[in-house]
DNA sequence: ACTATAGTTACCCTCATGGATAACAATAGC
DNA sequence: GCTATTGTTATCCATGAGGGTAACTATAGT
């Protein structure tokens, strides 16, 4: 979990897009097409694409194309070592910040 | 919580670059000034400066200028609220790959 | 075979980002 | 008061990111 990795700069970048975090989240619904996943969007395929291959470049989601649909699915592995990274940022200040935890249950409770 | 949210956009946007990574993990160690941070880094101060306002710019760090050193901490909330965003995406897709959670727990042994 | 659908490729444009310098405050130290 | 230290402001530059068109390929469907 290097902090010079480049696989948290792709991610991160992945991450830093609304366009991106929404297709994101609508994966999690389950796997989908590109021109599903793209109706939402008042934008042309050709860069919505490119947001597809930034997220596959990153590893948040895999495709594969059969026939000539290409299918999307999220990476749940990728999201683990995200996470594992913010936590072991936490980590180095935890014992510094302990009212921390609280707050962190605080949002957990909140449904916003 | 909204995906559309610019906070979401700037922090991550703050989190896709090494130095700036880098930058949050020693803060992490406690406070310190603007040089003191740069010191590690083969970069003119005005970049260096800009990648500060970056992260204060995306309230991860808070600064306060004392004579003419200025100083930066972390700033724990806004972590939390980054952690409590990959905790709602993964709980989107946590019921269709329960092996998420067994992964996790084999991400957080390891070192690495 | 023809046509509609689903991506893809190849460009173009604009603006933000990450870096550099040069010159300028402003405060400590002596 | 001079000087070194610590930031800051003002530009500049190259690259990449996010958007757009136009034109093309390839597969379904009929």
């Amino acid at each position: 979990m290097d902090n010079n990795s480049p696989n948290l700069d792709t991610v991160f970048l992945a991450f830093a897009d609304p366009t991106r975090r929404a297709v994101l989240r609508q994966l999690g619904q389950g796997p989908a097409s590109v021109s599903d996943l793209s109706a939402p969007f008042d934008m042309a395929l050709p860069p919505f694409m490119k947001h597809i291959r930034t997220l596959e470049n990153a590893g948040l989601i895999i495709t594969r194309k059969e026939g000539r649909v290409r299918t999307c699915e999220i990476n749940p592995a990728r999201y683990a070592e995200v996470e594992q990274w913010l936590i072991d940022q936490r980590k180095g200040w935890a014992s510094r910040y302990q009212k921390l935890d609280a707050l962190l249950e605080t949002l957990k409770g909140q449904t916003t």
